[in-house]
DNA sequence: GATAAGGGTTTACGTAACGTCAAGGTCAAT
DNA sequence: ATTGACCTTGACGTTACGTAAACCCTTATC
């Protein structure tokens, strides 16, 4: 049984361009080619076609299908597994991407539409801008302007549930604060728990931790008198003891 | 604060060129262009930039989202329905494929490496030939031919899973045409299971099903002797009895 | 004042897997 | 000889940019 390319492309249920697309990209060849130019693909073709068709509905990359097809000694589990590996990150990045939109419409029909996320849109560029304002210049002394742009583009890059995680434990490291000093050792459990949990919240915006980069930041803290008065909120003398607690959790 | 190109493209952590690219399609004007021509971006541009990177995360496509940002009276949770709905294909879709991958998986593991796969297709080319050889002629002058190229390209089409489902339909009809034809009444409740069964068998390689065709089908197999030999290795007599079970069946 | 470095600009090709013309050759039947 | 159906090869369009290439502007340095 000889196969013109629309008679096969009838049969096979794809396009007679497709058929000649993959001609072209060596995929699938005709058996031969008659005096007038014409493709002629017999039932060796017919069967090919049904495996690539077959690949194709799994998603493989046509380049993909032509190795599994034209390499005998292909490994074909393999290239099946890491498929299958590519199409779980796929579906595990969907999954999350309808929960935002979930999440998204939620917001918009619990009444405060769009202006949710502006706000949080608005308070992720408030907190870079007053970042930059208040120890832009320190900050890029200290780390150099690549970090503090990485550290800007990580805040900015942030989903509304990091931010919200984040800002929680903002407030956790606030009521730890309160208790530790209660214990009058910055080297209590509770002191090194509230350190821990510091880098833990540092990591949310900080591209890449290191102790050193740790203990300059509670310097800074102690230097700067708008973190000291932040931190004294909690408790008077806390943004000291919180510098000690940082430098015992990182000798630790 | 103003920014040029790549400033923005710093903090925002898409590259220069998605930026040109946006102004180009109209999704996100410069506020001015300075005498060099240089793009200079403000605020509201930063903004807007995070709201169109927000819907590009939610894989929004740029065009959709051009008016969803531009547009005051967008109905945006529509828009978000409708995009939750897609995705939500797409992850069915993605199902679907895992699961076919798995199996394909398994099926190599299971020590028939590609070879199931191969005579599956083998099989199932075989099938199409043989059907083509012995009754494509009266198939085509009875149906058409449109129908018969749509038959085979269904049966082309059919996963695995399809074909075996339709091969192991096909033994359990042989099993009750033994059994119908005890009791010897081809309007007995077996009998009429049988026809059944033989009309969902029919459906997995015909497009579509109707009396007229069943019947006519079922007076082929009695004068045609491949069927009645087929069949009559069930039980002598047996495809007498299945056209006449087909006949009571229709009728009903 | 020349030059180099480091911005900016536009134009244009490449990506994946085809769909969709357009212009023209082939084949069978009338 | 003509018609109509079927074949061929370009070549552009699709999406959201990456990646040069070729060229302009500004600033710093020698």
């Amino acid at each position: 049984m000889e196969y013109t390319v629309n008679k096969l492309a009838k049969i096979s249920g794809v396009s007679g361009r497709t058929l000649r697309y993959y001609d072209k990209i060596g995929l699938l060849k005709p058996a031969r080619v008659n005096s007038s130019g014409y493709r002629i693909y017999g039932q060796k073709e017919v069967d090919l076609l049904q495996q690539i068709l077959f690949y194709r509905e799994l998603e493989v990359s046509l380049e993909d299908i032509k190795e599994i097809i034209h390499q005998p000694d292909f490994d074909r589990k393999l290239a099946l597994k890491n498929h299958y590996e590519e199409l779980k990150d796929k579906r595990a990045r969907l999954d999350k991407i309808m929960a935002t939109v979930e999440k998204t419409i939620a917001s918009i029909e619990g009444g405060n539409p769009m202006q949710d996320k502006d706000k949080f849109e608005g308070f992720k560029e408030k907190l870079i801008n007053e970042n930059e304002k208040k120890y832009g210049k320190e900050n890029r002394e200290k780390y150099g302007d690549d970090t503090v742009e990485a550290s800007n583009a990580k805040l900015r890059g942030m989903s509304q549930e990091d931010y919200d995680n984040m800002t929680k434990l903002g407030e956790e490291i606030f009521e730890l604060l309160k208790e530790a000093y209660l214990t009058g050792d910055p080297n209590s459990p509770e002191a090194l728990k509230l350190a821990e949990k510091h880098k833990e919240w540092l990591m949310y915006s900080w591209p890449s931790y290191t102790k050193e980069a740790h203990a300059g930041l509670a310097e800074m803290y102690v230097a700067d008198e708008r973190f000291t008065a932040y931190y004294d909120k909690a408790v008077k003398g806390g943004t000291k003891f919180l510098r000690d607690a940082i430098n015992n959790y990182i000798n630790m």
